[in-house]
DNA sequence: CCCTTTCTTTGCGCTTGGTCAAAGTGGCGC
DNA sequence: GCGCCACTTTGACCAAGCGCAAAGAAAGGG
């Protein structure tokens, strides 16, 4: 009883993302008897690099950083999942494992399938399909856009890029400005525009006395967008 | 009857990809009736950055770069495209446009199908489709070791890891070791690996020094793969 | 309420690798 | 066969930003 309440619950939740989009709603109901929803606590791990990749997920709620390390001991942030976001679908990519590592940065639901399921699951919903690629391919997209800025720009520049694209995907209007709606270190920052929390806390500073974003611990708002995206594109 | 015999030509081509791996022989033979085939010669371009994405391509022989300019004109590499790889995907991105341009290194054959044909060839082909998401997935991958290598790793060990991959997956054993398959700059490695072309000639310079690689004009030889591949991992 | 932990700030020296400059070289077209 | 052009090499200089070090501040736990 309680599982079947979960499940309807679930269902008016994920109607409307973009990832189900047109999919008969039959479909979508079958499919999510299958989902198993789980509340994750800040810090905690809902899947580890290297393990076996043994489901896939979506964000209901909450915010996950994904991060990797390398063989080197290294910590890369690969990226922020935001509610809506499909992730942890390894099978996609054919691995057997996971490629990094998921944490939640605050109190989230995720839900889960059997990775088992995957391959039917694309098969038997080819609208699901073609939206999962898309949202792959999104992925790629915004993989080369940050491959692209850290080929050709300078520190400043990227990090400007990468605190405006946080703020419009996990920002929050508030008095002062958008504030970024979930704990975020220097070090995270670092991790996502390739260099170190040192040089990260410098350029926060100085934007900070130039009235561009206020900053915190754990906490960072964007006061001046325009600003930064001067920083972030000179020219234009 | 010269097209039935190109797609007849093709159709033996094509069999054995992995991107049609378990697809019904007359689901294949539909779909290849669809397909133009197209020569192109070197320095010919098969589709440019920002044209809207009339259609979607698959590489039979040869070699093409696919390369991104910046607002600012700087040029980056996005990828090598190899014999059997998909490629010009645009709409699994759902982007209007081609985000690069495609341009071939050597003598090539493509075919192409109309962008429109898309949907309808994932929706009736869910092992295709399944495929086609493994290939943009291990191209999400290869991104991101992309990415993670440009975090976390100094040129050097950039530039070896990128010339050994290039060793790999279009190299040709010949007397002195392993060529790359087809005319690759300075600064087309440069371009892939997010530095300069200088640094790169520095590099392959000290490396010939050291009986790693062979240079030349547009020319590169993995000598000692060993011994670059302890270059590019040195605790490994 | 204090102590510990984690996060942040800031200074300083130094290295990596970019920029600028210029000469060398192989290949191709005419 | 000559000359041009694209590609490559090498040197000298310089600065962005990293590593190292150390102190300060905000949370959180006991």
């Amino acid at each position: 009883m309680l599982k079947a309440q979960n499940v309807a619950i679930d269902i008016s939740l994920v109607r409307n993302l973009p990832l189900f989009r047109q999919m008969e709603p039959a479909a979508l109901a079958r499919l999510m008897t299958r989902a198993t929803p789980r509340r994750v606590l800040p810090g905690d791990i809902v899947f580890e690099q290297g393990a076996e990749a043994a489901a896939f997920y979506l964000l209901l709620h909450g915010r996950l950083k994904v991060s990797q390390v390398t063989p080197d001991g290294q910590q890369v942030m690969v990226r922020v999942v935001h509610p809506g976001d499909l992730f942890g679908f390894a099978r996609a990519l054919a691995r057997p494992d996971y490629p990094g590592t998921a944490r939640a940065a605050v109190e989230s639901i995720v839900v889960s399938w059997p990775m088992t399921d995957w391959d039917a699951v694309v098969e038997n919903n080819p609208r699901l399909a073609i939206n999962a690629m898309q949202t792959i391919g999104q992925r790629l997209d915004e993989a080369h856009t940050r491959l692209r800025e850290m080929s050709t720009q300078e520190v400043e520049r990227r990090v400007a890029h990468a605190v405006l694209r946080l703020a419009e995907k996990a920002g929050r209007v508030e008095a002062t400005g958008t504030r970024i709606d979930f704990p975020i270190t220097r070090q995270d920052i670092a991790e996502m525009t390739g260099t170190t929390l040192h040089t990260v806390s410098r350029l926060l500073s100085s934007w900070e006395g130039q009235g561009l974003v206020e900053g915190g611990r754990q906490k960072l708002t964007v006061v001046d967008a325009e600003g930064l995206a001067r920083i972030a594109d000179p020219e234009s």
